[in-house]
DNA sequence: GGTTCAATTCAACGTTTCATGAGTAGTTGA
DNA sequence: TCAACTACTCATGAAACGTTGAATTGAACC
């Protein structure tokens, strides 16, 4: 994944809203959701469930399909997976504890510190 | 990692001169690098350089210490290796292909694709 | 004490982002 | 075609962000 693109997805994925977005449509896998229904669940207002639906769309985050009167949103499990994958490999060398925080749960400097 | 944390190292992230210097001082590991150096090495004016390390030093992602003169920056890893964790875990719910792009390079949707 | 270097803080400005409500476009079924 | 439904777009104002240059603080050296 090219820089502008993680760069966009972090700054898509770095809002509360959009961030209940993903979790939400992660757990309902390649089914996705449609807009209503997301709205519904997450208790948002049409206008700004499209603004953040728009958003995460554009970073390539998830993906929107039309069936019938209904568009239905999935994440891109994929697009995810890359950009962490930058972070880790790119952007942080691979480094060691990096990754080991991140397999693990807390990381050794928390282990450290009483 | 608390999700409010979580969401200000994003937003931190989400900019090109701070993944810059999130980049650089990875590579300079424990031992840091002094502020002019870093403004020096990557071209940035002091008052730009001292806001940016300020927004990642806040969203706790950068220690600093004062040795004579100058500041050194140094990168906090486990603090970067707990926000990669909060993503796959907790917002992505360990999903396996995010794992699967995260730890290998591509994506499964990637190679399917030509 | 005074000077110099390093780094931060501050105010100002323009830009971008966000939330809201009203209005619009596309789809379905009678 | 019409009404009902779903989802999107637009305009507005408020808030936050990013850049700049000047002023300030802190430490070291004469």
């Amino acid at each position: 994944m090219e820089r502008s693109k993680v760069l966009a997805c972090l700054s898509a994925l770095a809002h509360e809203a959009r961030l209940d977005l993903v979790r939400l449509l992660v757990r309902r896998g390649e089914a996705g959701m449609a807009a209503g229904d997301i709205g519904r669940e997450l208790g948002l207002t049409a206008s700004r469930l499209s603004f953040h639906l728009a958003a995460l769309e554009q970073a390539g985050l998830l993906r929107s399909q039309r069936v019938s009167r209904n568009v239905i949103y999935a994440v891109d499990t994929a697009a995810i997976g890359q950009m962490i994958h930058y972070l880790l490999a790119d952007c942080c060398a691979d480094h060691p504890e990096v990754r080991a925080c991140c397999d693990g749960a807390r990381g050794l400097s928390s282990l450290s510190a009483p």
